[in-house]
DNA sequence: CCGATCCAATTAACATGTTAATTATCCATG
DNA sequence: CATGGATAATTAACATGTTAATTGGATCGG
């Protein structure tokens, strides 16, 4: 005699709990669908010899110099010990450059060199004509909807880190 | 390899040419939505001991039992080389076992073992639980737009792999 | 002034992403 | 059956993601 089972709202009446097939996850149809815009991207960064992060980084700068590593690691959804290595490798081909605080000898500001400017100048309109031709081949009020749609998913999701 | 991009006739003659804040840029903001889910499971998925790939490839396993390294790829969207380090961590772990197809030396069978889908008998419905967390709360129609938005951008985009 | 403590940035260690090279096997053809 | 070309899987090499530890500098209380 088995256990008589309380109410079961929604449950999909499966015996066993089977979990929703992978393919139909929410973070997996995200990743995918990421990846598909950034193949778009991936080869002409490649092309300027520039990964997806370094880009990010350089890109940011632009809007904003200089910046403090620990600013510049949040506005470009780099970690830390991430952002420390590209600051390393984008430093070592002269398109950055770090220097101390003079008032903080712990915090430096990062800035683009000409070099970094000339390049970020280069891409930017390779960048912005590749995401013209997505926003036409998907159309403007499907991106406005998508783009509402995963800004109020992390603003929904955002609030879970209590602080102790 | 890019796609050779035809004559682009386009090319935007705004003065400045500013790329739009990194914020703003699709790539970005379906990061940061997508990290905003995974918070919620990662977690979880660390006190079993498990990456979020690790899981993938356990998932798909359960679901469908054996397959070959090329379609375990495939079907847990990870690149053969990851797919390859995890199975390794994975049968060191004796979460899942490899034997060579009899009729081709080559291709191997990956299975779960009897510990390996203890393991996903065990997660699943904690995985279920947050998921219905995040609907309950992201709301169940705004789920079924984005799902049908990132479904439809990843058609959009798909027939960019020309075959030679 | 000094030591405890905090803080910014980096380094360490390990897992995955990414492309190229390698290894082992299969298979078609001479 | 030998051999060259395909194919499956792994390994190599380097960049990033992730958490913990470390380093060097600030700061505060005594």
């Amino acid at each position: 005699m088995t256990a008589p089972r309380a109410s079961a709202k929604r449950t999909s009446a499966a015996p066993h709990a089977v979990l929703r097939p992978l393919r139909r996850s929410l973070p997996m149809t995200m990743l995918r669908a990421r990846e598909a815009v950034m193949e778009r991207f991936r080869g002409m960064l490649r092309d300027h010899g520039l990964t997806e992060q370094q880009w990010r980084v350089i890109r940011v700068l632009a809007e904003r110099e200089p910046l403090e590593v620990t600013d510049l690691a949040a506005r470009s959804f780099l970690l830390p010990p991430s952002l420390s290595r590209i600051l390393k490798f984008l430093a070592e081909r002269r398109l950055v450059t770090r220097r101390a605080l003079n008032a903080d000898q712990r915090r430096h500001a990062v800035r683009l060199t000409a070099a970094g400017r000339r390049l970020f100048r280069r891409i930017a309109p390779l960048s912005e004509g590749i995401y013209r031709d997505l926003e036409r081949a998907f159309g403007e009020t499907n991106l406005e909807q998508l783009y509402a749609l995963l800004s109020e998913l992390e603003q929904t999701l955002a609030p879970q880190k209590p602080k102790p």
